[in-house]
Order: C-alpha cells, then structure tokens, then sequence
DNA sequence: CGCGAATGTAATAGTATATAACTTAAATAG
DNA sequence: CTATTTAAGTTATATACTATTACATTCGCG
C-alpha cells in the first residue's frame, strides 16, 4: 500500500499509485460489464499513462484480474461484515443473506468477476485472492452463529453460501420473470436461510446426544 | 437447418454448413476455456474458410456467442431427458440434480457459457436462446412430479435448480477442498434434494388443506 | 552526490473483431 | 436453358488490445 498524495502535484513523471490506482479504476470498469470490460490499455489511457505502464505491476492481465478480484473479494467482506454488525431484529444470517443477494444483484459486473470467472480456481493457495476468498467464506460460518461440531457447520455454511449465489444467478439470468416471478428473490433466499437455520440446530442437537451417549 | 454432405465434396468454393460447424466447433472450444476461448479467427481457420467468413451467419460475436449457448442449453436438456427417462431407484428429481451437477463440472467450460456469462440475461423474450432456456427449467419443473398448485411447484423449482448452480460454482471454485472437504458436492445436492421434496409436500398439503376450507 | 532500482515511455510485433468491396456458385424466373 | 438475382465466400483493411523490448527518468539510499 503506497500512499498517493490526496491532490495530484500537477504532472509528474512518475504517477505515484499507479498500481492501486490500476485496481481502482479496473473495479469501476467491471461495475458494468465485469472482467470483459476490464482492457489494460483502456486503464492506462483513463489514468494519463502508456500502455505498458501497468506491466510494471502486473505480469499480464490475467495477474491485475486476480487483484481486483482479491479487492473485491474484501470489499464484499466488509459488506457482509457491516451488514451482521448492524442491530437489527434478524439474525445474522439473514443479514448477510440479504447482503449478499443485494450486492450481487447491485453490482452484477464486478459479483460476476469474483464468481463467474475461472480466476479465483487458478488462485495459487497462499495468495492474496485465495486469502480474500476464504476470509469472506469465514463470514458466512461466522454468521451461522453455531458452535463447531465436527464439520456441520461448514456444511451448512457451503450450502446457504450455494444457495444464495444460486439465486443470484438466476436472477440474473431474468428467471424470476414469467410464472415464476411470484416468488421474489428475497422471499427465497429468506427460505434457504430458514431451512438452514432448523437444519443446523438438529444436526447440532443431534451430535450432542451421539457425543453424550459415547461417553 | 440446412443438410451437410455426409463426405466433405473435395474442396468446394460454399463449405456447405458452416453455420451448424461454427457452432459445433465453438461449443468444442467452450468445452475448455467458457466463452473466452471461442474466436471467430481461429474457428474460420480450423473450418478452413477465410476469417470474415463467419460473419455472413452471425451478426457479431455475440450473436454467435447466443447460438453456441442456445445449443449447449438444448444439449443439458437432451441429458436431464435422460437422466429422468432411465428407470432407476433414484427419485426423478435426485436423477436430474445429480446429472446437472455432473454437466456443471464436467463440462465446465460450456456451464459457465450458459450461466456465468451475461449473454442469456440479454437474450430477447421471444429468441432462440431464450426459449431454449425456458424448456430446461421446464424440465426442473417437471422432475418434481408435483401438480401445479398456484406457483408452490415454480418456487421449489427456482430453488432447487438456485441450489444445485451455486454447488457448481463453489465446488468449481474449490470450496469443497479444505476444512469443507468433508462435505462431497453429491452430498449437498442430495440435501437440497430432500429439502425440496419436503418443503414441496407440506406446501401441497397445506394449500389443498386451504382450497377445501375455502370450497 | 551519485548510483542502482523502480517506474515510466516509445516503438513494435502479434492477434482479435469487424467492415467494405469484390468473386463465385447456386437458385430461380422468363 | 440461359439470364439474373442472391447467398455465401474471398481479399484487403481499419481498429483495438495484449505483450515485449529497448530506452528514459526519477526516487531513495549509502
């Protein structure tokens, strides 16, 4: 993270934060039109720089796409984590629930850049996208607001997690237009939620007795 | 639909059906690679026609990018046919989730074509694509052998089809790979499958509970 | 101050989409 | 059965994007 001076000194050589600059301005290209719109040379132009500029921080494109997508990936992480932070009288889940759908509905461009591209199954394990990616999923475990008892809990955290990009998906695809348009987006993520609510405290309440009675 | 030679005529000036080989040789490129591997360029070449050669069939990429997609939706189709037409101990509906989430991963490249690209949500209500959409969902439908109660069936449609395509997209991204391990994706489908059946007998069972009050 | 590393530029090669103007072959009317 | 129209293909070309190479400038540190 370098710092760029909050007012640009008028024309400088060097542009100071070309590579966050780069991110930055690769999220706005991807807010309409997702990893599709984001040209390299288009970047450089927007930021007064020449086209190859941006190689100096990126080896290729493919490399800038995964930053991006690693910022986006925390920029939904704050999201998620404001939106459970919140007082409200739902749950958690459904808080994140409803967060989630409403940012990949709202920003579509850049939720299909995070999900609907091959970049985050080429993350290498340790890197920054990889990292982003398992800090988000981290929210959804956390928002299950359950204990860990053997593996349920990520269990039905992958299936709600599931669930919602489903919905996502499909709303986007227009197939909540026609006959099935009486069910609103909201309504079924709503559903998945409480299902996964009641699968959860059975499972729970289930392995306790199982780990009562063996010991 | 127009009718290729069984045997390539030698060499002939009007290759004869290039339209259904664009479309077959884009759907091989998919098949690795989704919709960015598809280039008019080098389809032409390996048809052996000249590059602008295509665009006497298909306006712009897009425009081919919405038959190659119209077809692979035909293609899933043909399958979850099968897959619900073979006799088997397997509910219709588990047969059709697990032979979707086969397609997804299988054949990732041309799954993510279909739904992971912004070129159904632009198709126009009466088009190819459009309709060839329609019917697969019209077979999630169908695999619930459920009657049409008010929109009940329509709903647990969009959610168990919802569910099955975020399973795709999380096992694709490796999620199931990790502390979620335990969890196998047929699993998960099989999860969503019993919730689907339950939710859709008590929702069926109420709403007849409801028109006998109301009669 | 001076030097090396970081960062930017100019020039250029390679590949893709798409259009325009022209050519060939097939279909059909007279 | 020719004449003309039209469908389907060609060459040539404009434009845009990725990426590399060789060169220029500035920053920061000893």
């Amino acid at each position: 993270m370098r710092s760029r001076p909050a007012r640009k000194p008028a024309k400088t050589y060097h542009h100071g934060d070309l590579r966050d600059a780069l991110i930055e301005a690769a999220l706005q290209e991807a807010e309409r039109g997702g990893a599709e719109a984001i040209s390299i040379k288009a970047l450089a132009k927007k930021l007064g720089v020449s086209q190859p500029a941006p190689y100096r921080h990126f080896a290729d494109r493919e490399a800038l796409l995964a930053a991006v997508t690693a910022q986006a990936f925390r920029q939904l992480s704050a999201l998620l984590r404001d939106a459970m932070a919140k007082p409200s009288q739902q749950s958690k889940l459904s808080r994140l629930a409803q967060a989630t759908l409403d940012f990949g509905l709202r920003r579509n461009g850049i939720y299909r850049l995070m999900f609907a591209s091959r970049t985050v199954s080429c993350a290498a394990k340790g890197s920054e996208l990889h990292e982003a990616t398992r800090e988000t999923f981290a929210l959804v475990i956390e928002a299950l607001e359950a204990p860990a008892v053997g593996y349920l809990r990520e269990r039905q955290a992958l299936k709600i997690w599931a669930a919602l990009h489903g919905v996502v998906m499909l709303a986007e695809q227009g197939l909540f237009t026609g006959e099935a348009a009486h069910a609103t987006r909201e309504e079924l993520v709503e559903d998945f939620v409480n299902e996964t609510k009641a699968a959860l405290a059975v499972a729970i309440k289930d392995a306790r007795r199982r780990t009562k009675a063996g010991a």
